[in-house]
DNA sequence: ATGTATTCTAAGCGCTTGCTTAGCATGATG
DNA sequence: CATCATGCTAAGCAAGCGCTTAGAATACAT
């Protein structure tokens, strides 16, 4: 299908571009001329820029949303649970620390209505987190005075790696998800 | 002065503009319109737009190396020390929300030159969290494997704050930080 | 009064922006 | 062979961009 591909190539197209020069920093024309055609031709397969964006954020949150939750049920007990999550979480983070900088970013620079729809998609990965510390806690294997506050430190060690990290670069990936995933369980074990 | 001033008012409004829409999604009218002057008065006092982005985020980088560094000072107690450290770093990102945005997210705005003495001011940083860390791990008063690992965790949980917090909403600086200081503290003492 | 330095603005230059329009090529269908 | 939908482009429009220029207004020294 000459549709798909096409469609496929200006959105791996605006990625690239997102990512390097940020959303306002990003005209048409680079995308039109990154997937190799015209500049109109970005609206034969979209709508409008920020309809791009929306395109790269939904696509990158169902992906991040399908990676924490699938953590979530991989184990039942709480303390290899938290490991997962943040090892998994952190390392979807790392390897896709391209599409992550547009989704934390360039949120702002979505339409209210797109805005909405994303935030709700967030609110789901904190409640997963939230979640996991609850019957964690519950169960007493966990140790966690403030539970939504810890959820939010313990994504915000696996977003935050957006802001830095470089495929290729002096870290690797994997390294850097188990370190913070050990970081994660001495801060929800007792001392 | 009158020129102090202005120049004054328009590193303010550009602190404002800046935040609100990103380095490129700011024109210099809406700067100029915030401070109450001309779209030429900016470059009375500022050489360009990007000047005025240096400007604010070396600022802002001298605020945040004088914070962290005085935290450092403060105590001898290695544990007592990144208490200080992360409290006082995630405060400062709460407080300087927007500030702290801008110096975070628009880094590569900023022109090859300035860019490296902005980075060399955050090697500054990150070297004072290692010292910390690596000073309380001799004294065995620490237990930390990845030193320069966590001291990047450390100084991203504080960091990742700037992407969320809001002045005046849900979450209060003062608590916000004790809570990550109190998990800071969990990450680096042993089990 | 005259000269000088400072602070500011009205106007606008050359260029780029997101997006549209009109039309061309291609290949499937009657 | 004619028709028509699809995928694409050349050209360009109205608006907005960073920044400059020429000069007005003010304040103070002589």
């Amino acid at each position: 299908m000459t549709a798909v591909t096409a469609r496929q190539r200006l959105l791996d197209a605006a990625v690239e571009s997102f990512a390097d020069k940020g959303f306002t920093g990003t005209t048409t024309r680079d995308i039109a001329a990154r997937a190799g055609m015209s500049p109109a031709a970005v609206y034969v397969h979209h709508a409008s820029k920020e309809d791009l964006l929306f395109a790269v954020s939904l696509a990158g949150h169902k992906d991040a949303i399908a990676v924490i939750e699938q953590s979530y049920a991989r184990s039942d007990d709480p303390v290899e649970r938290i490991y997962n999550m943040v090892y998994d979480f952190t390392k979807w983070h790392a390897v896709h620390s391209r599409v992550g900088r547009i989704v934390q970013y360039e949120f702002h620079a979505l339409v209210p209505e797109h805005r909405r729809e994303i935030a709700a998609m967030r609110r789901e990965i904190e409640a997963c987190m939230r979640k996991a510390l609850d019957e964690g806690t519950a169960a007493k294997v966990l140790q966690v005075d403030d539970i939504p506050g810890t959820a939010l430190a313990l994504l915000s060690l696996g977003i935050d790696v957006v802001r830095w990290f470089e495929p290729g670069g002096s870290r690797n990936a994997e390294d850097l998800a188990a370190l913070y995933a050990g970081l994660a369980v001495r801060m929800t074990t007792a001392n």
